[in-house]
DNA sequence: GAAAAACGCTTAACAAAGCAATTAAAAGGG
DNA sequence: CCCTTTTAATTGCTTTGTTAAGCGTTTTTC
């Protein structure tokens, strides 16, 4: 496991009294939480052609409906470029198809096919046990309320 | 800001029962978050001349000290292959030092040197007032409990 | 209504991540 | 002991992240 070793105040050395302790800077404890979680989860998308980037922007899609790519790359946490490429993958497997914007002919607009929805389907089962045995060994309480809390961060820092 | 359009329950699309809302997803939330935490980090690290890795092996050691690249790598969040690579380029700008362990010639010990305290004890204060400021805006009470919440999620899944 | 600015997406170039395979050293088992 | 297995670190190859520039389209401004 994550051992952070004998860690009492300030632990060892640390020079920087103004540094916190690893464990209670937010952009390292989050990425840590995310890397404890992401084992199984990993293990399920190994089986299902798509790796983490084409699964968040299959999952997005089905949640949000038909979006342009712009609104897409926010909601999937992907840049435009990176998009661009995975879109042209996902293109090829058939598990999106794009269609210019009428409206605004610089948009194109993302939309989920069959058969990516069937990759959904095909793991939504894996993925709920996946969730379940997490929040059956964290707590459902606890579970709930660090969704609160990130979902709250995460407009926090950008008032809309 | 990361607009989720007009989520109620199952929102839109969703024609996966079994699968949460994106924003309910463990790994999916503790992305955006971390994305929203991630802007004003980013800025501080642009003027400091180590990237966001490397700030975070420079973090682990100071407070770790000396380690072997196996525990930097976990606690570092960065995979073995990759911190490999960039300890070499931080060997190369001076600071860290490497040196097999003799007790077990396959292990390499890493070492922070001088110009790596350096570097965060130029932009210590920096990094603090980032966090202060987020703080601030979040909750001091809502920042402690979402730590909490994150360093217990951390050890849960891997027990040790 | 034309020039300028802004926008949405793509491309290009290079560092970094991810994954599998490889090397070198240590541990175990007969 | 030797042989096999495990472990720590590195290397190779492909995909992704990042930044800047580019190209068509729309909006602004005068």
């Amino acid at each position: 496991m994550l051992d952070l070793g004998p860690v009492i105040g300030q632990s060892r050395g640390m020079t920087h009294p103004t540094l916190r302790r690893t464990a209670r800077s937010l952009p390292i404890a989050l990425l840590r939480a995310r890397e404890t979680v992401m084992g199984p989860v990993r293990e399920m998308l190994a089986t299902s052609g798509v790796n983490e980037q084409k699964w968040r922007v299959l999952r997005v899609l089905d949640e949000g409906g038909a979006l342009d790519q712009s609104l897409l790359a926010e909601r999937a946490c992907l840049q435009l470029p990176s998009l661009t490429r995975i879109l042209r993958a996902m293109e090829d497997q058939g598990l999106v198809t794009r269609a210019t914007d009428p409206d605004d002919r610089r948009r194109s607009i993302v939309t989920i096919s069959a058969a990516g929805e069937a990759v959904l389907s095909d793991h939504a089962a894996e993925a709920s046990e996946i969730f379940d045995r997490l929040e059956a060994a964290y707590g459902r309480e606890r579970m709930n309320q660090l969704l609160d809390l990130l979902e709250d961060l995460t407009r926090t820092d950008k008032p809309g």
